[in-house]
DNA sequence: TCGCGGCGTTGATTGCGATCAACCCCTGTA
DNA sequence: TACAGGGGTTGATCGCAATCAACGCCGCGA
């Protein structure tokens, strides 16, 4: 709740681009000002509703690592996710994991079914998110059915990357996933704002592997090749160019396999 | 549009089960006589509202095999599936199928991305559906709040259910997914009013195989061991026992693997 | 009555990704 | 400065599910 980091990034040295390393605006000046609303279940609102908005609106921070919410929890809490990256996993009896999504910038978390969380959630990179009393939302679209409208369009743009993620998880080959991968991320950044060609990755080997159902080492091996084949460039570990998206889009839909 | 085979059964012989095996009353009585509104979007309206309802509600039959909506193709209207069983899927350039879903009863169809169907829809056994234009569906939204609240609900739940598949997909086993394929599809049986001990299957050993990123051979080794180790039966080939539920629950977390 | 095609099952073999193992690099810390 | 630990890469081997193949069953139509 109280923290000073903030201050040291407060305005944005890169205006065309809508978000900052760490944005602190949608504290200090609260969702007026917020450089991700536009992205988010508020940009249902109009500037001069925002009144209505903002005393619902708490504020959470993570560190690398920290847990946002465990499956099976009680969901009493739903997220926009501000800045930084976010793993959702389950997890089966043995440990085995399934990363079902890496949520990003404008991002609406705390999916529930029966009023528990129905996946865990946790920080990969520092974390900020607005917070919402699932009680309040319910309040909220009640009285303002374009946010409801908003939450379901969202809602439905996450179930059609489910179902993309299905057919990857079940009939791609390791090289076709790793491309898709890449692409989807690439596309997504792009949307928030960020340049897609120059991929920093926050999230470990582990964490893509458990979301492509693939090991570590299958992970490591196919980021070779495609290294290898020049389709991208691996600078460093966490950082991917996409050298050649062309050839890249062809090896993720299977075509030239 | 024109059909008469249903005036063969046009009452129900089981009148504590929703739902017999071709559902004519929702043609012939309109919907407030339709046995599975209550499951559906339709569930949002009251009695008496039907009325503003049923003009905007078009029918479709569909036989064995026969396409519903193409992936890709405009996505004009949605669909309440009344009767019957429907494959979603969508394919890779090269023929791979991933089988993202089996609608039954209740069931609602159509999700778009931009205009456009997300996935392909098939009839596995003979069909009944409610049709609705998408354009009427927006505009009850907005004279029906409930109604959109109700789509939100069900499209929650159609997430919850695919971040449980991605979870099969990915890191079960051939037996583990087999079983939580009888444990889930038994379940949502149960949920529209049928027996869940005695399965039929409408589907073929290749719908499961790519609904559950298998191959046929693995999927048929998969229901002999069940059947050899007691836990299903298997008097034909489209009909399942579940003997021994306990057992099979076990086997499909993965517990006593 | 036969033959055909679709579906399901089972057996034999193969090959790919998992597993096991070793090593590098970097960072943080004593 | 040394060392420990985590993350990433690469090599060697293994094992399971895919692949290839054959066959049984059934319904259907010629």
């Amino acid at each position: 709740m109280s923290s000073n980091r903030f201050e040291l990034s407060a305005h944005c040295p890169a205006p065309q681009s809508p978000l900052c390393g760490n944005d602190a605006v949608h504290r200090d000046q609260g969702c007026v000002k917020c450089h991700v609303r536009h992205l988010t279940i508020c940009g249902a609102f109009e500037p001069n509703e925002l009144q209505h908005l903002e005393p619902l609106v708490g504020h959470r921070d993570l560190d690398p690592g920290q847990p946002l919410f465990d499956e099976e929890s009680p969901a009493d809490f739903a997220y926009n996710l501000v800045d930084g990256t976010i793993r959702l996993y389950k997890l089966l009896p043995d440990g085995r994991r399934q990363i079902t999504g890496f949520a990003i910038a404008g991002d609406f978390l705390g999916l529930s079914s029966r009023g528990h969380y129905a996946y865990s959630a946790e920080a990969v990179s520092p974390v900020t998110l607005c917070r919402f009393k699932r009680a309040d939302l319910q309040r909220l679209f009640q009285n303002f059915p374009a946010m409801e409208h908003r939450v379901l369009a969202m809602a439905n743009d996450e179930l059609v990357a489910a179902q993309d993620q299905m057919l990857l998880l079940g009939r791609k080959t390791p090289m076709e996933k790793v491309a898709s991968f890449l692409l989807t991320l690439s596309k997504r950044l792009e949307r928030v704002g960020r340049q897609g060609d120059e991929l920093s990755l926050p999230m470990t080997r582990a964490d893509i592997a458990d979301f492509l159902g693939l090991t570590v080492e299958t992970v490591s091996r196919t980021f070779s090749r495609l290294k290898a084949s020049k389709i991208i460039g691996l600078p460093v570990p966490d950082k991917v160019q996409l050298l050649d998206r062309r050839r890249l889009e062809s090896v993720a839909a299977g075509d030239g396999a």
